[in-house]
Order: C-alpha cells, then structure tokens, then sequence
DNA sequence: CTGAAAGCGCTTACAG
DNA sequence: CTGAAAGCGCTTACAG
C-alpha cells in the first residue's frame, strides 16, 4: 500500500494483471455498471489495495465525461469575506468529501461571465453551487446555457425550476421578533444592509426586511426599519436614527454584521446598559462571531454549515441522476440561540 | 463565440479543420512549445475565437501530467475558522486563477494521511498550498513520497530545503513592542494562544513569544508572557492573571483573537479605559475584525492576501520548473495599523 | 515551420 | 459472468 519515491504509479492493467482478469473486468469492479462475481470482485479488491491502486481521474473523467468535481462559486468582492460563508463553504466541502467529490473554489467576480461560461465548457466540473445569487443573477443565464448542473445558495427573483438552498427569512424574523416581543419590548429597530447593497438585487435582505414588518404586525408591536453603511460608523448613525424615529425603542434587530458593534458603542454612549436598558438581537451571526461581542450576541439564523451540506447533496445527486426532473427547493429554519444582550424590556420611565 | 444549449462543444480537431492545419499545430500553437509562423498562429486564434474553444481539461491533462490545478490544504478544525485564513486562502485564489489555475479546496484533518496520500497520487493536483503547518508535521513526510511539489504557508521545525512563505514573527514582535515602549509603557503583558494549541507544536506562537522577549529586552521593557483558553474566559482570566504577575502593566500584546474581547471586557471592568489607561494590541488580526471591536484595534501583522498570493506564486514556478534546486524562502514584514485601543502611557499614580 | 501517428489510462458498447 | 477493442481529446516524439 505505502509506495516510496521512484515507484510507477499502478494504473488499472497492473491492478487487473495481479487479480488475474481483464483491465474492463476492474473497471466494472469499479463503477458497479454490470454484475461481477463475488469471488473475482475480491480478488480485485484485494490486488488494488496490495498496490495502493488510485484510478487516474483525467483518464476517467476524458471517458466518462465525469470529473467528481463541483465547483463553488463565491465571488468574494460581493460582501467582503465574512465567517458565515466560510461556514457555508466549509460544509459543503466537508460533505462533498465524503460524498467522493473534490470542491473547486471560484473567486472570480459575479461579472466575470466569461470566465464562468470557460469554466463550464472545460468539462472540469460536474456542477456548481452559486453563493452570493441576486434576484436577477446573470450568471444563472451562462449556466443554463451551458448545461451545466448547479444548486443556488440562495434564490433569484424567480427561481422557478431551479434547485436551491436558502434560509426562511419569514420563520426567522418571526422568532426574532416574538423573542423580543415575549420579553416584553414593544418598540423594535430593524437595522439592515446599506441600501447600495439592497438595490444592488441581494434578495434576503429584503425578504428579510418583509418579514420583520409582517411578524410586528402579527405580535402587535411597532417596528422601524432602517438601512445601515457595513462599519462601524454606520452602526453609530442607525442607533442615532433609529432613537430619532421612535424614542421609545428599547429593542434592535440587525442584519449587518459589521455596523453591529458600532450600534452597541452609541447605545452604550447613550446611557444604556445592554441588556439591562436596550436588546440586540443579530440574524445570521455566525457563533464564533457572536462569543466575540460584549455582551456575546443573542441570534438568529440556520446553520450555515448545514445549509453548505444540504446543497452540496442536493447538487450530487442532481449530477448523478438521482434526482430527476422536479426541482429540489428547500428553506432552512433559523434557530434562537439567546446570549447576554438581549433581555426583559426596562420599565417605562 | 455564444454557443446555445445543444451545440456541441468544439475540439481541437474542429479548430484544426477551421483553421486548415493539422490538431498537433494547434496544441503546438497553444502549448508554444515549438515555434510556429505569426500567419498560422493568426489563424489558429481567429478559429479558437469563432467557435469558442477550450481545451479539455481531461484530455490535456491525461498526456500531459498537468492538471493546472492546485490544492490548498486546510484541515478547517485545527484552529477553527477564523478570517486570517480567509483571506490567505482567496489571496491564493485570486492569483492561482490570474496564472490560469484552479484552487481545490482541500479541508480533511491533518491527521487523514490515507486521504492525502491518495489526492497525492490521482494526479489531479500538480501541487499543493499546506495551511496550518505544524513544528512536526506528517502530511509533509506524505507529500514527500508522492513527489508531489508543495509549498508551505508556515514552517515545520526543520524546513530546510522546503518552500514556504511565513510571518516574520521577530519583526512583528518588535513592531508591537517598539510602538508601545514609544508611547511610554514600560510594562507589557505579552497572551498568547493557549497551551495544549503551542505544545501541538503550532511554530509561530513559540517564534512569536521568544520575539517578544527579545524585543522587550532590547527596548528595555518589562514583559510578562501568558497562555491563554481561546474564548471570552479565557481573555478575562489572562487579563487578572496579568495584574497579579505585574500590577504596572499597562499595555497588552495579544495573539489570541477569540480571547481578546474577554481581555478588553476584563479591563474596562476593571476600571480601566482603552486606550487611555491601558492599550491593546493585537498581532495578526484582519482589519475587518480589527474594525469590529470597541474601540477599533491597533495591529501589528502582514496582509494575509499578500502572503497566499505570494506562496501561489512560489508554487506556480515550481511547478513549471523556473524555479528549480535551490529553496524559496520567503519572510513577510508586519505592519503596525494604529487604531484607537493603544495611546500613551498613563501617568503613574 | 508543419504533419501523421502513437499513446496517456480509463469506460463502455459489442460479443460471447 | 467476463473479454477484446474502440475511443475520449489532447500532447509529443518522430519525420520531413
């Protein structure tokens, strides 16, 4: 099994010479696309792990016109990095892995249709799976086109028969908003991405924003809703703006992981001590991000990871057939995972 | 050059054809491995353009042994997911793809040797990127007997003839100890990661401190070096242990990015103001968590990306044979980024 | 400066 | 249940 320096790496007909059959015999061995004798399989079993056999996946992938490889496309200038899509990223690698495919990672821009459109003619990849998809999203038209399989991260404006994975950005506003409402606030911020971002066609942050509305509405409280510039400084401006619209808002939920801890700085400049005085609740923070905040960061939000795997099977057996015309659409509940800033609302002073 | 769905994907042979000359001038065209007249390569672009050719990646690779892919191995639970490893990763991408090679994302534990040794062995990678690289690390001895050419982000504890891009870690540490003996402290706390992370044989935290104590002998400060749990705790508990084992400290150095909120909380509970009482800074934290915590970080570290970029780049000319015998070796300067967490010392009381 | 031909290591109809 | 043979689309000695 352990070869040293200097060794011929074993191709088939070595490994069908040793096992005393025919090199198609061990290729159908292999796929499992015919029937093989209990015995013969055993034997060739045998002789590929006493050489360490490794099928040479160009030479496959030239025949078969398959390559076990999906590529992740995640343009990363989009919403500069952050540990969520690492997590997404992540568990789909994991999971690709063990399904027997390698992932292959795609930084080029959303623009870079050309590149893309290369990409799927090479033949090198066997689906896609689109992070960072728009509501009107041009690279979906390149993959199409293409004919290469692929599974969205995500939705567009109208994903029709398209296959997706996505957060249910209904069900986690409404648990955000009930949380906060079932401790007793009744006037919530919604602080969300730059508005740049949001007309640019990142379609959560507006379902998102709908949701926040609808799920007040329902809980019966008042809701305000605001964009918010990605730092700190942007923080800072939405707590003051927010304060300016209602006075008598004792609770926030944000969706923007960078203007967060600049809100929580103007609010505790403000005089209010968090939670005692005010509550933050973050969507979509991952954990490790939220045990960094003082005080660690009560949120709401699906497991990223989960997410990555859940398309990465999704996009596998699309590939390999198992999965045959209707579409796979499928949306992830958030979880509540309650931490130190959020908490019963102050007396009314 | 847009081709719909049902067309069939153009060969080199279909080029040949289009361009009248034989398929081995237009590999040769391609490949310039062989002069070839500016009329005939004229012709042969023109025809590659009209039908939108790209070589398969399979067939090339099958003769050629090149895959023009290349690994990045990042076992993803060595140290958790952090942002500093994001962007090593999409540096490395970034250029990987301007070269014209594609980045697998490789993310089994160090310890999935079997797993390496077969990646080693398919021929789909022509070389490999080896993250979180440890002082005696086995995935070296593997890649060695696979003959498979890699470059190392990081050392082990005897890289000798190995490639690898590292942090200059005395540099970094005089950067930090020099800014803040500069604005008048004389006693420092130096937390590093914790101690079963150092004793797993991580290198850089071990180069790390030494440099720091070297460093603040030779400015003439005092320095008191700590492990540290990576969580909020564990920052809260180096802060106090930092206080009893010098109660004149008045600045830390931390490398430990989940402790560092906890270290901070622990000395604003403490009755301490940042920076006016008491300065932090941080080595090797990525700007945008730099600019996350309150107040925003002073740094002291190399631009991630850079240095992914630059290993790629070391790979990439191994792997084409410009670089050849003698080993690249290549140390990156920190820089110090002065954010609002370090100032002048206070007076002493 | 260019062509014809062999071959990389598999997969898969075709045949028995 | 198994084998012999063609061929995937390139690259690269060999030949001119």
């Amino acid at each position: 099994m352990s070869r040293s320096a200097g060794d011929k790496v074993p191709t088939m007909v070595d490994v069908a010479r040793r096992a005393g059959v025919s090199p198609s015999t061990v290729s159908y061995a292999m796929t499992g696309s015919r029937p093989i004798s209990e015995a013969t399989r055993q034997r060739i079993q045998q002789a590929m792990v006493d050489l360490g056999y490794r099928p040479n996946v160009f030479a496959r992938g030239l025949k078969s016109k398959r390559s076990h490889i999906i590529a992740v496309l995640f343009p990363k200038n989009e919403r500069g990095m952050n540990l969520g899509s690492m997590e997404y990223i992540f568990g789909a690698s994991d999971h690709a892995q063990d399904r027997g495919y390698h992932l292959l990672l795609w930084t080029s821009g959303a623009d870079a249709l050309d590149d893309l459109a290369g990409l799927a003619q090479q033949g090198l990849v066997d689906g896609v799976l689109l992070m960072e998809v728009r509501l009107k999203d041009p690279r979906i038209e390149v993959l199409r086109n293409s004919e290469l399989i692929f599974t969205m991260l995500g939705q567009n404006a109208d994903p029709g028969e398209l296959d997706y994975v996505d957060t249910d950005f209904d069900q986690c506003a409404r648990l955000a908003v009930e949380h906060l409402a079932g401790l007793g606030h009744r006037h919530l911020g919604f602080v969300h991405q730059d508005a740049a971002t949001i007309a640019s066609g990142r379609g959560n942050a507006i379902r998102l924003r709908d949701g926040m509305l609808r799920a007040a509405r329902e809980a019966g409280v008042a809701l305000t809703a605001l964009t918010c510039q990605s730092h700190t400084d942007g923080g800072r401006k939405a707590f003051a703006e927010l304060l300016a619209a209602d006075p008598r808002t004792t609770a926030v939920i944000a969706f923007n992981e960078q203007a967060t801890p600049g809100l929580m700085a103007a609010a505790v400049a403000g005089g209010r001590r968090i939670p005692e005085d005010f509550s933050v609740v973050c969507v979509d923070m991952p954990a490790q991000a939220a045990l960094m905040t003082t005080p660690t960061m009560t949120t709401v939000g699906p497991v990223a990871a989960d997410m990555g795997k859940a398309a990465a099977e999704m996009l596998i057996r699309r590939i390999e057939g198992q999965q045959l015309g209707a579409p796979s659409q499928m949306l992830f509940d958030g979880e509540l995972v309650v931490r130190a800033s959020s908490g019963p609302a102050p007396e009314p002073r």
